[in-house]
DNA sequence: CTAATGTCTCTAGCAACTATAGCTTCAAGG
DNA sequence: CCTTGAAGCTATAGTTGCTAGAGACATTAG
């Protein structure tokens, strides 16, 4: 049986996130010591590596909600969590060229700072100018303006 | 003069954002109309297009704010800004390779979900076990133990 | 002049934690 | 056996960067 301290440690998540989790009903209520101090067995430690392994992946708690009551009724079809990590894919894609465009511009910005006044500091400049994108990097302005 | 849904609709920023901002300090106190209503004019269009700006570059408030506090001295030499920048750099090219290796993992999962039972279906299975990743993609472990 | 839209303040909420305060429990050393 | 220090407990509040709602006042188009 794990302390909430050694399960955090082997699952690389800490005390309180692990008391966050339970609260939120990622994970079940723990057994307790008869100190009222909770214990852990294999299962939860699965769980919770699985928690932080799709955290990792960039899933929110809410499809990771849906991933585990998937995976606590094995019988179903997998269509669905095919389905969350499709929809996870997209969004990995989204952000991946979203910033990239954004790196390309940022190495602009400091190669163009020669070391000079911030009069003169392109950084800011560009900061302070549209006009002075890349071509046709529009900034998400279609994202920010619904 | 600019009335703040106006200014907003000018800069792509919304107008409770613009509030915020001016909350935070960010954004001087606008002077206001006889009816109390908000009055902006071109000097504060161009500080919310650089905040703007810099928000889509991934900036950080505290680091748009250190920009402006620096853009307000503009006879200070630029290595603070060109610092801000590169730090900035650094962070996006982080992300990146996170999320390329990313990408790889959730296309592995999705290829391999075949539309079987839940009981074979990897997505589950790569979620929750580590030793299934892809070669050396540890997941950020080392950042998650500090 | 009225109706619709815009703006005002204030408060509360979102994700996903993180930190603090003030306690109790546990494991190990002397 | 006792003490001390680490680790645990609960509960509350804070973080970042907004967003949403309520209820009242201002402005503008027809």
């Amino acid at each position: 049986m794990l302390t909430i301290g050694k399960l955090g440690a082997q699952a690389g998540v800490k005390v309180p996130t692990i008391r966050y989790y339970e609260q939120i009903g990622l994970l079940p209520e723990a057994g307790r010591s008869a100190g009222n101090q909770r214990l852990y067995g294999r299962k939860a430690l699965e769980r919770l590596a699985f928690i932080r392994h799709a955290r990792d992946l960039g899933f929110t708690l809410e499809a990771i909600r849906d991933l585990l009551s998937l995976s606590d009724n094995p019988e179903q079809p997998c269509v669905a969590a095919d389905a969350i990590a499709r929809a996870q894919l997209a969004e990995v894609e989204r952000r991946l060229a979203r910033l990239t465009a954004l790196k390309a511009e940022l190495e602009r910005m400091v190669v163009q700072c020669a070391g000079g006044k911030i009069a003169d500091c392109r950084v800011i400049e560009v900061l302070g100018d549209h006009s002075l994108c890349s071509t046709d990097h529009r900034h998400l302005e279609s994202e920010a303006s619904p």
